[in-house]
RNA sequence: CGAGUCGACCGGGCGGCCGCGUCGACGGGGUGUGCCCCGUCGCCGAGGAACGUCCGGACUCCGUAGGGCAGGGUGGUUGUUAACGGCAACCCGGGGCGACCCGCGGGAAAGUGCCACAGAAAACAGACCGCCGGUCGGCACAGCCGGCCGGUAAGGGUGAAACGGUGGAGUAAGAGCCCACCAGCACCCCGGGUGACCGGGGUGGCUCGGUAAACCCCACCCGGAGCAAGGCCAAGAAGGGCCGCCACUUCGGUGGCGGUCCGCGCAGGCGCUCGAGGGCGGCCCGUCCGAUGCCUGCGGGUAGGCCGCUAGAGCCUGUCGGCGACGGCAGGCCGAGAUGGAUGGCCGCCCGUCGCGUGCCGGCAACGGCGCGCGGCGACAGAAUCCGGCGUACAGGUCGACUCGUCCG
RNA sequence: UCGGCCGUGGUGUAAUUGGCAACACUCAGGGCUUUGGUCCCUGCUUUCCAGGUUCGAGUCCUGGCGGCCGAG
């Protein structure tokens, strides 16, 4: 689990980071990255859902993802929410193709955040 | 050695780097003195099915749970258990040479319904083709054919199923009409068993279809809801939450209208023991609650945290009782409690197995054994209140008991 | 946690108390037509699966599998 300060915790927050946010996607996944308070930990939460497999299978992609998202968490903007959506690619692929795919969405997506900020 | 039956169990191991959750200890910081945050260390941290949610309970609330009807469930017997639709042993029926396996296994002489097609007839009696007797008529007259009346049910064919079976006696022809044996039914007696039931004997009518996973009858059981149960605290007298529609929009939202929800507020009405109203899953009886109440209308909240929340019909070992399920006693052990949801991510080695290549050994050969290298595969599946079962999924493996066949001693 | 519904040709639906699995459209093949359309003929089913009751099961019973919906 994430530190407290870094999870998403309430259905607010998804939904407003998935509606408002910027939007990446790649073959696994799709992530939601929208700005919040500049003071703020940056947040991050995972939507995994029945389409991509059963309970076994989902915990180990969001169990992956989580990971992903722990080394690269400090690199987001301060006070921004984060929301890794997993597609049912992402039940087959291997933890280096997830490794690539967040990394190439994330860039994506900050780069849309900040031609929207100016 | 081969074929098979039953039961019990395991369900990858070791290590490295980086991480997570509960609890405890220590240190630091904050504070409303309840506690909270950060760091370090330590203990523990998914399953045999955690699954499906098919039963049964614990627990909690509603509040009485009384009777009848209705409804639902169970269905051999005796046990076992907190309880069960589970389990054990036994009985009965069926299958297998056998170890053993399978069975929703009460009642069809309480009643009702149904049994298509075929067939004369499908449920209680009857008679289509027949067989036999009488009578009438016809003819080519020891006889044959046809009509009518009567007797009969042996033979025929249909069907899943046809009113006991075989043989004899008997008759005009026949028939449990009678006789012998057999099958089966009811009742009685004796013996065994707690019982289901089993064994033996006798009597009787002589024979009785199937279906209750059709209605139904009988016996027994069932109050309702479910941890989002439920409890505590905080916030909140504010135009709030949710849903639908419309308008505007920088697409994030904003505004309007309508509906709905609610410990509250306002107004009106009813009522305060001669009682409004309500509860008892549905109906009736009956019974209980009830005045800080109830009904209607208008205005109109909250939904955040903590507890429940993990020590229990618990697990292991030994021993005693019991055929067994299981139970008694003694000793020891503590084994997850998350909340957008921890129990992991990556890598290496080993192990098992399969394929390919290769070396050695055996063999004429097919091939087999041992070793090495490379590669693939290693199942089903993830706690959400807890427990006892059932059902279902599952790579591979271990152990024990037993049966049958073959060979050797 | 609790409750409800459904599963039949490729698709959408029928099938009285248990008794010949039917209809429409599509698709494939053939015929008709110069070609296409129309029309005609033929074909396409383990009634989701496995057991059971029954003479006989799409229907009744039991257990699974899959899908959909609802409540708090």
């Amino acid at each position: 689990m994430l530190a407290t300060a870094h999870r998403l915790r309430r259905h607010g927050d998804f939904t407003s980071a998935v509606r408002a946010g910027q939007r990446a996607g790649r073959a696994t996944l799709v992530v939601h990255l929208r700005h919040g308070e500049a003071d703020a930990p940056p947040r991050a939460g995972f939507v995994v859902s029945r389409a991509v497999g059963g309970a076994v299978t989902r915990n180990r992609v969001r169990r992956r993802l989580r990971h992903l998202v722990r080394d690269r968490i400090d690199q987001l903007p301060a006070g921004s929410m984060l929301v890794v959506r997993a597609l049912p690619a992402a039940a087959t692929a291997t933890y280096v193709q997830l490794a690539e795919d967040l990394a190439a969405a994330l860039r994506s997506a900050v780069r849309k955040t900040e031609a929207a900020a100016r």
